[in-house]
RNA sequence: GGGGGUGUACUCAAGCAGUCAACGAGGGCAGACUGUAAAUCUGCUGGCCUUGUGCCUACGUAGGUGCAAAUCCUACCGCCCCCA
């Protein structure tokens, strides 16, 4: 068995557990840095791994489009290509499908038939492709050279079969309009669909001996927005696929309040299997993941730390909770007092406020850095803290105190 | 001394009679960001307030011509270039 449960909340759904995989041992819950294009931005990753990172989050999409899998392939699979020993999450490429079409080309996507659909590059837009998803999968066509990639649930499997990653996941179709029940219908049925033929490229691929990492996961895709009905059909129809574990999906894809977030797990999580690895995509805020903590999700990943890094936001750690701050604002041009001191980051160790500040102003990249770092250190710090609560039957302190307390 | 050019909001820089409180860029101020098209994006950036097809003050300074001037004319001041 590749997941295991070590202890339970007595007064939540929150479990402790550890992931195995083929490079090597996660402790759950865990948060994944994303490294979309094989790195988390600005970052070595020996500096991951020293931060406490066990895990790490690309994807397939991007590293299929560039540079290429065959030639990551050719290195050795992705750890090697890296040069990271640990273990790699692959996303499928199903979050581009939503955010490289619906998400950003809305107002006109032309309906060819039925539920499949076409979204037209804007000359405006800097966006370079149109996108058209059917029943066969997602192409994206160059709006300048015309180059067409064609991205079907076989593909991605292939792909990550490929890169080698120890879990991978299957492709699957959401949209963002969460409220229009026939079309999440049809994602949630599509999304099955997809998952079947992904479980079945995955067999063959593995009993082929074709996989570049023989001992790789596959995890299934739940969806259904936030409709009762669909996210249980959903839980049904992709668990009695039977994957190794199982995603959470489409639950913060854009502008969803926390009560939307959490009701999605609500309306998924207890239809699943109970003793399989739950991954939870996309989320989120710190306070976000304690509450899915607490409702039986097991990992998480998300873009927060560390864009939000790049972007001058840090987060900060408090007894009732947390803080954030922009370090870029006014108040902190002549702050000479470290960023927190209760941080053991380098740049809360090394350097001020003031100092953050300037580099930020200046568009130097080392702030960027630093900022990263003191994020990821926070998020993967309150990892830790939650793991040793469950351990020490303290948790429900951690739920208590889970607010943002700006 | 002669000739030419130029002076615009915090900075650079458009505008060359009305649609100009004045394009654009930078800077400044604030906000956003949830399986990364993202070191990105959005808003504001003369003053006042009853926040409006509102009032006031503004395009080197002082006058002038126009119903109307940042835009035209005159003088002056500053800066730049060329010739002597």
């Amino acid at each position: 068995m590749e997941f295991q449960i070590l202890k339970k909340d007595q007064a939540s759904k929150a479990r402790k557990g550890i992931l195995k995989t083929a490079h090597g041992e996660v402790r759950t819950p865990c948060f994944l840095p994303i490294g979309t294009k094989g790195t988390v931005k600005s970052v070595r990753q020996d500096e991951l791994r020293e931060w406490g990172a066990e895990i790490i989050l690309a994807n397939t999409y991007h590293l299929w489009t560039q540079p290429g899998d065959e030639l990551i392939a050719r290195a050795g699979g992705l750890h090697k290509f890296i040069n990271w020993d640990g273990p790699i999450f692959t996303d499928s490429g199903g979050f581009q499908i939503f955010s490289l079409g619906e998400k950003l080309n809305k107002k006109e996507p032309l309906v060819a038939s039925g539920h499949d659909r076409i979204y037209k590059r804007q000359p405006e837009e800097k966006f370079p492709f149109n996108v058209r998803v059917d029943e066969n999968g997602v192409s994206f066509q160059s709006g300048s050279s015309g180059d067409k990639m064609k991205l079907t649930p076989e593909k991605s499997v292939e792909i990550q079969s490929n890169l080698g990653s120890d879990v991978s996941l299957v492709l699957d179709e959401f949209t963002g309009d969460l409220d229009d029940y026939e079309k999440v219908k049809q994602t949630v049925e599509r999304t099955t669909r997809w998952a079947k033929r992904a479980k079945e490229k995955f067999e063959k691929l593995k009993s082929a001996g074709k996989s570049l990492n023989p001992g790789q996961l596959q995890l299934g895709i739940v969806q259904g927005a936030n409709y009762a009905d669909l996210r249980q059909k959903s839980v049904q129809e992709i668990s009695a696929i039977g994957f190794d574990g199982y995603c959470v999906g489409g639950v913060a894809v854009g502008g969803e309040t926390q009560e939307k977030i959490l009701e999605a797990i609500e309306l998924s999580v207890p239809h699943l299997e109970e003793d399989k690895f739950r991954h939870l995509l996309g989320v989120g805020t710190p306070e976000n993941i304690i509450q899915a903590v607490a409702r039986g999700c097991d990992s998480f990943d998300c873009v927060i730390p560390t864009r939000e890094a790049r972007h001058g936001k840090a987060y900060m750690a408090h007894d009732d909770g947390y803080t954030t701050l922009n370090i870029l604002a006014g108040e902190f041009k002549e702050d000479l007092s470290p960023l927190d001191p209760t941080c053991s980051c380098y740049g809360c160790t090394h350097h001020t406020r003031a100092y953050l500040n300037h580099l930020f102003r200046s568009s130097e990249i080392l702030g960027i850095r630093l900022l990263t770092e003191h994020n990821l250190r926070f998020y993967l710090g309150l990892m830790e803290k939650i793991r040793r609560a469950l351990n020490e039957e303290d948790f429900q302190k951690i739920l208590k105190n889970c607010k943002n307390r700006n």
